[in-house]
DNA sequence: CATGAATGAGACTTCATTCAT
DNA sequence: GATGAATGAAGTCTCATTCAT
């Protein structure tokens, strides 16, 4: 077995454990065990259980961005490009509830040696620069009418993470549908009086 | 000095501790370290750990509603309402920064024995459907177009969390400034398009 | 409540408490709770919880001595004497089963500073040697056979011992059959096969 | 050195920290030291301390059971039986002090969970039913009077604990000179008046 | 590479005992 | 005398990490 997929079987199972049981209790035994491998070997291929950690949530958000950005086509018009988005990520976060939840916990628990988060805002900065770049754009195309974009962009993914936690805790929620309410709204917050003649 | 303010001292430092070092290195020592008493006296006002902990979120919890209570007019237009609304958590998580990041901090990560969340969404029902209710009236008095407005009321919480994050971790923002720019764009989302005639 | 009352009713409370629980969960406070004092107040009349340990024993010995004495005819017949008494005893138990679990738990755990037991054997030397006294009376006399009295001493105590543990142990066993059987077992043991005319 | 040589080493330590300091003081720490490993390595081997004790009891008591049935000639005559093992135990409780002391102690101060005895009255049922079943046996062959075997059974192994106590609680004791009368005085209890012509 | 026995620091918790009120 | 808040030592147990095999 490649090293490349001995550190992905156990970043895998890393997130499972964690999702499962929380960041406290996911301890190195466990997640050992749920990989099927020894205890001992973790330490052939992380040098810290911070940077299996670490290295279960890179690996979950550069697949998550991968994956999405296969999905979009950002030529299209921004109202669309948020439409497809939110629909893309409500599926994702079902399709892959362990690494959601997963992500969510570490980077919100994870803290470095001198007890300063391990993820901070800061690892957010591209994120919200992208999505500034796409409500720019709809406002210069006319879509959309003049606010704070960097306000909008910090808005928009409190609006996506909170559907995914909720979507998440009320397993009877039809996504579709909730997906589609926060379509409505967002594109109601962003939208200009008068769109252009294009817009579908 | 009465128990309540015992409790009290010891649930204050709990909550310093939190925001300061996270939960995972809250250690009863630390929290006994801080209030300036010994570690054993913890286990006199609280039967567990988990019970403190509860026990701080619980406090702060109230306590924020029953200042938050003070403030709002509950007669007022319901745009107005949201407007005073997020300004004022603004600045309280700005006055509060402590007890806000512990709170999160708590109500995330903190299991109870099997594993499961000890907050769940559900302790968030009853501040979803004030806000629902609070939707709703401005949708009967014409202030406000038709949405889904479970939806609105999550996302309207996601919005507001995200802008204490956000504020906490880049000091540098105007907080009045923030709170403005998401004032506009909450009332753009839901804001009917022909107001009635009473709206200020 | 005179001092006499006061030590009597917590060591009524230690008992209680060290049948029901046994002596590694019989902590000072439960003690005090069960005695309905304050925790305090243990230590203005024993020294220690191994002081009150020890009175607790004491006192119960000395109660069931005493009122054995008052039930024994010591110029009755030995093989008397001894039906009797274990008749007695049996009854006892049942009607004190607090009091016997707890001193059998005590006298077994208690330990000194150093390490060592607390009750020896040597504690039980005057009952040992009450016995003996006995049963080379009933050798005198001609009722019983020749035999090592000592070794028979030590072996009726633990017959009696188990008696009681066998009872306390099993609710549903007849405790008059059961004293009854050891009667005749005991007797057996000890009797002369041509017992003087006099014997009943 | 292998899993199950560690396991009775640590075994072996926890019943000579037990016999020499009781249970209450027989803690993980103390009994690491005495095995010469690392506190944290009892819970590699071990579940629990309970769990230890438990399994150092039940160590012993097999190895009891399987040392004393290679000795017993299952077929001789009853009373032959009990002489011989009245004998037998006496002297391995001379060479087995430790295993003896801790086994008396751990049996009757471990509590489960809910602070009920670890090992009842039940545990002993399988003894007193093989002891039983060989008083049965001499009644049948005539060598023994009728008498109520459970009672006689229950004496029985009081006879024996108290012996093996006593004998350890005065070192300057005769052990084989105890042990035959104590055999003395069990076959009088027994016996019958006229034993069979086969009878030694 | 892989294993899992072994370590040791540190966590939570209990409890006898003291002492101001 | 009586209370119970407060302390601090000691105990059980978890777990990241190391290392001989």
């Amino acid at each position: 077995m490649g090293v490349a997929e001995r550190r992905a079987q156990i970043v895998r199972a890393a997130l499972a454990v964690v999702a499962e049981r929380g960041c406290a209790r996911a301890s190195a035994s466990a997640i050992a065990a749920a990989a099927g491998v020894s205890k001992g070997l973790l330490w052939h291929y992380f040098t810290d259980k911070d940077d299996l950690m670490k290295q279960a949530v890179i690996a979950t958000v550069e697949r998550l961005g991968r994956e999405l950005a296969e999905q979009i086509d950002v030529t299209a018009p921004p109202p669309d490009i948020i439409r497809a988005g939110i629909r893309w990520i409500a599926r994702w976060s079902i399709d892959h509830r362990n690494e959601f939840r997963a992500m969510d916990q570490i980077t919100r628990v994870l803290r470095d040696t001198e007890g300063r988060p391990a993820f901070s805002l800061a690892d957010y900065e591209p994120t919200y620069q992208q999505q500034e770049a796409l409500f720019r754009r709809g406002q210069e195309l006319g879509y959309f009418r003049p606010f704070d974009t960097r306000v909008m962009a910090v808005t928009y993914q409190g609006a996506i993470d909170m559907m995914l936690s909720y979507v998440d805790g009320h397993p009877d929620t039809d996504v579709e549908q909730y997906a589609d309410a926060l379509v409505d709204i967002i594109l109601a917050a962003v939208s200009a009086p008068t769109p252009p003649a294009t817009r579908k």
